[in-house]
DNA sequence: CTCCCCTCGC
DNA sequence: CTGCGAGGGGAGA
């Protein structure tokens, strides 16, 4: 809820618009979907973002210090090896310096760019790439996260966020002003940054994320009778899609097939085909079908059910999550192939990514309610996508944890489990399992 | 102001 | 020729 989005005036045209809504929900059978989940979650993001999360300003403010001392000398070694001042945050001047100063080579299959992709091909040929790889990185935290935050904070150094509910064609929400849903995580400087993000004194948060919840669901509508076995006996899936594409035991199963096995998992959750699933990976198109067809065979559901969406949203106009949540495809009736080919996609995706938003918004306001019942002090603070973060008294934890797990677990039950893993510290990178 | 490139998250 | 977002900053209007 953005400030100062409703004037006063606006108030006046809700009744009037309600009576228009009320008979297109009746007749879309949307009353569940508006009144169980969308209206009582307003009142619980209302909590969420008045409640805020604590940050070390201290913290950011050293860490900042640390890391601009770090990127000024990176800019004065990048301006040494180019021979040129020019500025490092234009994609176009830096191309100019890489590509025709530098006259370093582009690398074939890919366009001229400076996106990193590109950029760590060409580490084998100047010592500058790794600079503006690093140059890139800091720049990235410390202009999105680390110098802009302590300047939002309130008088308790709390961040508060908006939730948009509108924001997005699957149903998840948005967050904006600060974004609390894309702070770093990866690799040591994202764990560095997560340690920022405290619990008050007295306070500890409280991690919990739904596991493989999007494949889980996959599983569910599907009803493949082997990846809903997967999840009955509580196997690793990327292992055990491993096992089955390359054709071993699951214990032969390596660390780079488990990878692979995991693009593929979520290549097939994003519509995606064999030839761009042979393109991400760099792999011999032959290669490549062989796996997907392993795969398919595996789980044969997916395929069918993958086509048969497809072909119910072209007939209907729109595809439809587990709570009713429509998505209308008007691109799938287009002449134009690439328009098409991506409507395809976004079909095959929206019943699945929308089908886990519903969920966790039933679980936030299920749990909300639960904690605000039971007299704990802050609560629920934050969600990004599969996972709730809680702020609760020390004294209370192993309470809360239960409620929570419990809570979330058994909100919607389906053909498999759902399972939620929980973690709690004094800042989010401990609690973030 | 908008568009584009780039990079962060799930 | 893999989905959904936010946002910083350059470039050009
Ligand atoms: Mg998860
Ligand atoms: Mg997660």
């Amino acid at each position: 809820m953005k400030k100062n989005v409703i004037p006063k005036e606006g108030v006046y045209y809700i009744y009037s618009i309600y009576q228009q809504i009320l008979p297109e929900l009746l007749v879309r059978d949307l009353t569940k979907l508006f009144y169980d989940i969308e209206m009582p979650l307003i009142p619980c993001l209302y909590r969420m973002e008045k409640r805020g999360i604590k940050i070390d300003i201290q913290f950011f403010k050293q860490l900042t210090k640390e890391l601009e001392k770090e990127i000024f000398s990176l800019q004065k070694e990048i301006y040494q090896l180019s021979g040129i001042v020019f500025n490092l945050n234009s994609p176009k001047q830096l191309a100019e310096v890489l590509f025709d100063r530098l006259k370093l080579p582009i690398p074939k299959g890919k366009e001229r760019s400076t996106a990193s992709e590109v950029l760590i091909e060409l580490l084998p040929y100047s010592p500058i790439i790794e600079k503006i790889l690093r140059y890139r990185e800091l720049n990235k935290v410390l202009t999105t996260y680390l110098k802009p935050f302590p300047e939002m904070c309130d008088e308790n150094q709390r961040l508060h966020t908006y939730f948009d509910q509108t924001k997005t064609s699957t149903g998840r929400l948005a967050s904006l002003s600060p974004n609390l849903q894309n702070i770093p995580v990866r690799g040591e400087l994202g764990q560095k940054i997560r340690k920022g993000f405290i619990s008050e004194e007295g306070y500890l948060l409280i991690s919990a994320d739904y596991s493989q919840i999007e494949l889980r669901i996959l599983a569910h509508i599907t009803e493949d009778e082997n990846l809903i076995d997967v999840f009955l006996q509580d196997k690793d899936i990327h292992t055990t899609t491993a096992a089955k594409i390359f054709k071993v035991k699951e214990e032969e199963v390596k660390e780079d097939m488990r990878r692979f096995a995991k693009m593929v998992n979520y290549g097939l959750i994003y519509g995606m085909s064999d030839y761009g699933l042979a393109e991400s990976l760099r792999l011999k198109k032959e290669e490549a079908k062989e796996f997907m067809e392993n795969y398919l065979n595996s789980f044969p559901k997916v395929k069918e059910w993958r086509e048969e969406v497809i072909r119910k949203a072209k007939e209907e106009g729109y595809t439809k999550t587990l709570f009713g949540r429509p998505r209308y495809f008007p691109a799938l009736l287009s002449p134009n192939k690439t328009l098409y080919e991506q409507a395809k996609r976004q079909a095959i995706n929206a019943p699945i990514q929308g089908s886990a938003a519903d969920i966790i918004k039933k679980a936030m306001v299920e749990v909300d309610r639960k904690l605000i019942e039971n007299r704990f002090n802050i609560g629920l603070i934050l969600t990004i996508h599969d996972e709730l973060l809680f702020e609760i008294e020390k004294e209370r934890i192993e309470e809360a944890k239960e409620i929570i797990k419990e809570t979330m677990e058994n909100i919607y039950p389906l053909k498999v489990p759902l399972k939620v893993n929980i973690g709690i510290g004094k800042n989010w990178q401990e609690a973030h399992s």
